[in-house]
DNA sequence: GCCCGTCGTCTTTTT
DNA sequence: GACGACGGGC
């Protein structure tokens, strides 16, 4: 235990200084600044104000709760009520974490250093890393993530033969995580179980067998990290005596987003400290004092656990707890405003709520029909392009989707419009297969327990190891119980062909001598690993293209790497590796880059833009088929829907599709049943919806799939007058076709032919090289902007 | 052991 | 329409 606190930043401060405070005690001799309080409105102003065990902020979408937290903190600090270490503030995304820290950072300056602003998850890596050898953990464990859990399990599924009863990767991996999420293991999960269930028991099982395999390859799944930290608490009370008695304030964001686990974890860090549990105390402690922000209205992530009573039954958990509601929205016009409060008021047994503003009514929210998820993205397309250049900026405008499937039509548009944007999450870069054989690599230096990242790169590149091979270092590692990587080293012991054993000795030479450098730049190690095992040379030599570019996609996370160390000077591989897997969606969002920002419903919440776009406002895909038929479902659906509407500023466009692509299959598509809640005066139509849905679901969708365009048209809600008519729209469609028009000059006044929009004369010719832009005035479909190199046009006459 | 073609499955949201 | 599983030919 002694060394637990370094003498860094972090050390301890000591709790018997002269100006001690427990949370209930009153307040220290020195008043909160008046330039912390200025500016802020009544109950902001009382939410930074309060003292007591327990404070929930009830903040409304843009009701300023960054504001309120960070100057909360401030004030603790500020009135020297608090030392930074003695402050653990828990977001949910490194984004929030970092701005909180750098608002606080900006107004007491240097003196929040030492301070625990961070996320649950990374909060808790950290004290699991530190208390490791403690849990008979090695220090230098990984994490992981969602697609290595499901190689894990396919495997173990296989094995046990459980694939014939169904039992998929997909479906045990959610049930051990809403499991975990519920702070079961698997034993007291099993009390539970009715095992005479052949299928609970074979899962039982597979679960036993994947917290095996987890353990012995040294590693965390993202829901251990929190309920491991649970557990660790609860299991050695002298450590969690040292935590709470270091955390005096506790700050949670979100907080309507905890499960339970996390829940858990705030309940063991506010708890008291007697002098029993830690002597060197003079007197007993009090729980630290909590604080929780947050808003039942925009709970989203139930199904992975969140428990919105965790919010709502707040005062009852806590006692003393004080609440505090801010309404008044600074971020919204009063249209946006009205419709999302409008939409969430249909959500029953929710407390009362009226976000307001005093800044005026602002535009008319603009309503899109299109034909297709094409014809809508062609909309967003062309709205983006007014927008900025009537002066916004990209980076001010965001399109939001439901599911990560819609953003093809999306991009294909917007390149073909020659509209920069940026896809956040989705997590492209990381899932990309040199990307995981990459980080595979670093990952099997880092610890080389880990089995799974060790198989992943055992024959990548190809070294002659097949199957067969594995399996024999598998049998003689179970045979002699020790390690993978130990059967590797220990290859001469198994009869194998002389080259292959080589390879094998070989590798494992490599890596051991990479494992050796624990300390080194990350980079460096990197470099090494893909150069001198071969995974370079073999991208290098081969004759497909696409290698190619997966080249450079390699030689873009060493560069990635080398950042990481010139940002955190020091940092190890292990740093390295925990950062890059708890990186959020919203983590990845970069302002600074004059890039449309394209995400999902859910990656928006706490986002807030100029202009946002949400698409695909229909039946099935909003609410989603599948959370409609949980239980909760619509409501959830609907916050969704809410949070989307919250996060604009001045400009709302909602749109939806008349069809919609899946499998490449065409499917009509009904309006949402959440756009009837909005009252029509808010909305300004360029085309409205069908009343379809009224009568969709009574019918069978095969057919009305065949009428005619017609009788879409008819039947309208109050439509002003019939969509527009004209040729049937066909869009080129794949970006991946390869056009390359790069040969073509075009001058102002020539005469082109699109595919899509038909002729037009060419206005002006804009940027350089790859990047030429046209604008074109098209006869019939108005002003265009196009990327000139992949656009489907041909040139008719000068 | 490796390569390549065919066929079936799938998609909700994420730390 | 993408990706993985599987089987046949080398």
């Amino acid at each position: 235990m002694s060394g637990l606190w370094g003498l860094d930043d972090e050390s301890f401060g000591d709790v018997q200084r002269p100006t001690p405070l427990g949370p209930g005690s009153g307040r220290a001799g020195d008043a909160i600044p008046e330039q912390l309080l200025a500016g802020l409105n009544q109950p902001q102003r009382e939410a930074v104000e309060h003292r007591g065990p327990a404070l929930l902020i009830v903040a409304g979408a843009g009701s300023g709760k960054t504001r309120v937290l960070t100057h909360r903190i401030a004030g603790l600090l500020a009135t020297r009520e608090a030392w930074p270490s003695q402050i653990l503030a828990i977001t949910f995304t490194n984004k929030a974490a970092a701005e909180m820290r750098e608002r606080v950072e900006q107004l007491v300056g240097e003196e929040s250093r030492g301070m625990w602003i961070r996320t649950f998850h990374s909060a808790c890596v950290r004290i699991l890393r530190r208390e490791a050898e403690e849990f008979g953990f090695k220090d230098s464990f990984t994490i992981y993530d969602s697609g290595d859990v499901r190689a894990l399990l396919k495997r173990l599924i296989k094995e046990r033969g459980a694939d014939i009863q169904g039992l998929t990767p997909g479906s045990v991996a959610a049930r051990i995580s809403n499991a975990k999420n519920e702070l079961h293991d698997v034993d007291s999960w099993a009390r539970t179980a009715s095992l005479e269930n052949p299928l609970d028991a074979a899962f039982l099982e597979l679960w036993r067998d994947y917290d095996r395999e987890l353990r012995r390859a040294n590693a965390f799944d993202f829901d251990d990290l929190i309920s491991q930290t649970v557990f660790l608490l609860r299991a050695f009370p002298r450590v969690a005596a040292q935590y709470r008695k270091r955390f005096r304030h506790i700050l949670v964001d979100e907080y309507q987003d905890t499960n339970a686990a996390q829940y858990a974890l705030i309940r063991e860090l506010t708890q008291p400290v007697t002098r029993a549990e830690l002597p060197d105390l003079r007197a007993d402690l009090p729980g630290a004092s909590l604080t929780v922000v947050g808003d039942s209205d925009q709970s989203i992530y139930a199904f992975r656990g969140a428990d919105i009573r965790n919010i709502t039954d707040f005062e009852r958990d806590f006692h003393g707890a004080r609440t505090i509601l801010l309404e008044q929205n600074y971020r919204s016009t009063q249209n946006i405003l009205s419709a999302a409060n409008a939409v969430i008021g249909n959500n029953f047994d929710r407390r009362a709520k009226n976000l307001w503003t005093d800044s005026g009514d602002g535009a008319k929210i603009i309503g899109f029909t299109g034909y297709s998820g094409h014809d809508e993205a062609q909309f967003v397309a062309d709205e983006i392009v007014e927008l900025t250049s009537a002066g916004m900026s990209y980076s001010d405008i965001a399109v939001f989707y439901r599911t990560n499937a819609q953003t093809r039509a999306l991009e294909e548009v917007l390149i073909r419009t020659a509209v920069p944007y940026k896809v956040i999450g989705g997590t492209k870069f990381y899932e990309r297969a040199e990307i995981k054989d990459a980080m595979a690599y670093l990952i099997t230096v880092a610890n080389p327990d880990d089995a799974l990242s060790l198989r992943r790169i055992m024959n990548v590149p190809k070294r002659g190891i097949g199957p067969a091979t594995e399996a024999a270092l598998q049998a003689h590692a179970d045979q002699h119980q020790i390690t993978l990587r130990d059967a590797m080293r220990r290859v001469d012991e198994i009869a194998l062909g002389p080259k292959v054993a080589a390879a094998i000795k070989d590798l494992a030479a490599l890596l051991d001598e990479l494992s050796a450098r624990p300390e080194a730049d990350p980079g460096e190690i990197l470099r090494e690993l893909m150069s001198r095992s071969g995974y370079t040379d073999q991208l290098r030599r081969s004759p497909d293209p696409q290698d190619a570019a997966r080249l450079e996609n390699v030689e873009e996370l060493v560069a990635v790497t080398r950042e990481y160390r010139r940002q955190n000077p020091g940092g190890n591989l292990i740093d390295f590796l925990t950062e890059t897997s708890l990186v959020a969606a919203a983590d990845e969002l970069d302002d600074s880059g004059g890039q449309v920002s394209l995400m999902t419903l859910h990656t928006a919440k706490g986002l807030e833009f100029d202009a946002v776009f949400i698409t695909g406002i229909e039946e099935e895909l909003m609410p989603h088929r599948m959370a409609a038929m949980e239980p909760g479902g619509e409501a959830e659906e609907r916050r969704l829907f809410y949070v989307g509407i919250t996060r604009a500023r001045q400009r709302l466009h909602l749109s939806l599709a008349m069809t919609r692509a899946q499998f490449g299959q065409v499917n009509p598509a009904a309006p949402s049943r959440y756009l009837e809640e909005i009252p029509a005066e808010l909305i300004d139509w360029r085309t409205p919806p069908t009343t379809m849905r009224a009568t969709s679901s009574q019918r069978a969708v095969g057919r009305w799939r065949d009428l005619p365009r017609e009788s879409f048209v008819t039947g309208y809600r109050d439509a002003p007058k019939a969509l527009p008519k004209g040729p049937k729209r066909e869009f080129a469609n794949t970006i991946t076709e390869v056009r390359d028009n790069s040969g073509m000059v075009l001058e102002p006044g020539d005469r082109i032919r699109h595919k899509d929009f038909g002729e037009g004369r060419v206005q002006a010719v804009t940027g350089v090289d790859k990047k030429r832009v046209a604008e074109v005035l098209f006869d019939g479909a108005g002003r265009k902007r196009l990327l000139i190199k992949i656009a489907p046009i041909e040139k008719l006459s000068p």
